[in-house]
RNA sequence: CGGGGCGUAGUAUACCGGUAGUACGCUUGCUUUGGGAGCAAUUAGACCGAGUUCGAUUCUCGGCGCCCCGACCA
């Protein structure tokens, strides 16, 4: 895309109204804007990047059996009276409405309950399980205090993984590979190294639920961190009981603050059996379905890939999830000779399938490099005046700093082997 | 929800009981052209309501909104 199309402006001061410094960036870059205290927009970059997070995270859940749905976010209060949940001295963080026609409605704050409903009209047999099924979708928490820009929103995307199995041994044996896949799409989104699974409370359903970590000074939680087997303990739950059921030893762990990017959930009957959600057995007996669930919000993994790896010049995304592979800055002015370089070079990287914005602004070459860091593209190709003499670009990688001389050529993804550039 | 702070142009900020200044941005002209450039001109502002006062953007009260600490966080 041509730069001088997007309708979006970067800022060079953050806003006075944000301290997070995901959303200072994400602001200043023009991918997100602020709605209202916790609610944020996405704009085109921004949801770009929205896009191939929940891209990734749809192919791991696809991987591992996951059927994708889609929800909705108006719920009925009497599915969620039959498991205790719609009380607000049960659940405090509804947003609750009503209809003109009478009776209440809320937002949905996550989706047992209407799934397990539907899935009583299509599971009846242990010929029917396992089930898993997903969905990408808003979720609505009226938090009393938002915080921490986009990690801590009232209205959030949420991938919703939810298992439906015949019993405890074909629910553990899914759980670990919902585990594993979790993991495959932190290390796809370049947290891989700084997420860890986390032994946590499992709220009202299990004694444990484990989350899934990210190590970064932004974060609310303290955990502790055994390096040698990847796995930390969150310090909420962090008893001397706890460890010695976890095999853990105290002098191995380190604390660290962290961001929960995460949580996978053993839910039992908990669900299946106020909704009625059975089904019959090979020997006729009736039996609850066993369930699982398990979130990542992409708009928060978005905001923790931003506080874990963006440096002080701006933003800086892996390749798996930058909006666009290549920046392709031009330091021409329209009509010269540089352009018309800069000009060819972008029509035949886009023919070549990569995805490139194109800075063909007349503006200075400061604030174009300025820009450019901000913006965070993995790799940044300069056309300047010894592009036109030689055929030789200067490829800058965003990451690293690191500068290369390419010649043109090599600037294309190559046939068979890795992609450079390519998405 | 407890405590604290703050609302001034598109953005970031300053001053003041006598209707507001700066920087960036926007628009225009000239210069400049590899790290948010320079000069000049232009554009644009006191969250809402009530009270005190000759006069309120400034003080008081209420509302709304935003931020921070804590609590909370299926």
């Amino acid at each position: 895309m041509r730069q001088s199309a997007l309708f979006t402006k970067t800022r060079r001061e953050a806003p006075a109204d944000e301290v997070a410094k995901n959303a200072q960036l994400l602001v200043r870059a023009g991918y997100i804007h602020k709605e209202m205290a916790g609610v944020y927009s996405y704009l085109p970059l921004g949801l770009r990047t929205l896009n191939k997070i929940v891209q990734i995270i749809r192919e791991e859940m696809n991987a591992i059996g996951g059927q994708e749905l889609i929800m909705t976010a108006l719920q009925d209060k009497d599915l969620w009276s039959r498991t205790d949940r719609w009380d607000d001295d049960k659940v405090d963080n509804w947003f609750k409405t009503s209809f003109k026609s009478g009776g209440e409605t809320g937002l949905a704050i996550t989706h047992e309950e209407p799934l397990t409903r539907i899935m009583t009209e299509h599971i009846s047999s242990y010929r029917d399980l396992p089930v898993y099924a997903y969905q990408f979708q808003n979720k609505f928490r009226n938090e009393l205090r938002a915080k921490s820009g986009i990690m801590r929103g009232k209205e959030f995307l949420m991938k919703d993984l939810y298992s439906f199995s015949k019993d405890d041994a074909e629910h553990k044996s899914f759980y670990d590979k919902a585990r594993a896949a979790y993991l495959k799409i932190f290390e796809r989104a370049g947290v891989g190294d700084q997420t860890y699974v986390t032994f946590a409370s499992g709220g009202i359903f299990s004694e444990f639920s484990e989350e899934f970590q990210t190590v970064s000074e932004a974060g609310e939680d303290t955990i502790y961190v055994d390096e040698e087997k990847r796995i930390a303990i969150n310090k909420e739950v962090c008893t001397d009981e706890a460890l010695a059921k976890l095999g853990l030893e105290k002098e191995k762990l380190v604390e660290k603050k962290a961001i929960e990017a995460g949580n996978t959930f053993n839910l039992g009957t908990r669900f299946s059996e106020p909704l009625g959600l059975l089904y019959t057995d090979e020997t006729g007996a009736r039996k609850p379905v066993v369930m699982g669930s398990y979130g990542i919000g992409p708009t928060r993994l978005m905001g923790i890939i931003v506080e874990v790896l963006a440096d002080e010049k701006g933003l800086v995304w892996p390749e798996s999830i930058a909006p666009f592979a290549i920046h392709l800055v031009s330091l021409g002015k329209s009509g010269d000779d540089i352009s018309r370089i800069a000009d060819a070079l972008y029509d035949d990287l886009v023919k070549a399938g990569v995805e490139v914005l194109y800075d063909d602004r007349d503006v200075r070459a400061g604030e174009k490099f300025a820009e450019s860091d901000l913006l965070g593209i993995p790799k940044r190709i300069v056309v300047g005046k010894e592009a036109v003499e030689t055929e030789i670009f200067e490829v800058v990688n965003r990451a690293t700093g690191k500068v290369s001389k390419t010649p043109r050529a090599e600037l294309f993804p190559s046939e068979g082997g890795p992609a450079s550039g390519r998405v």
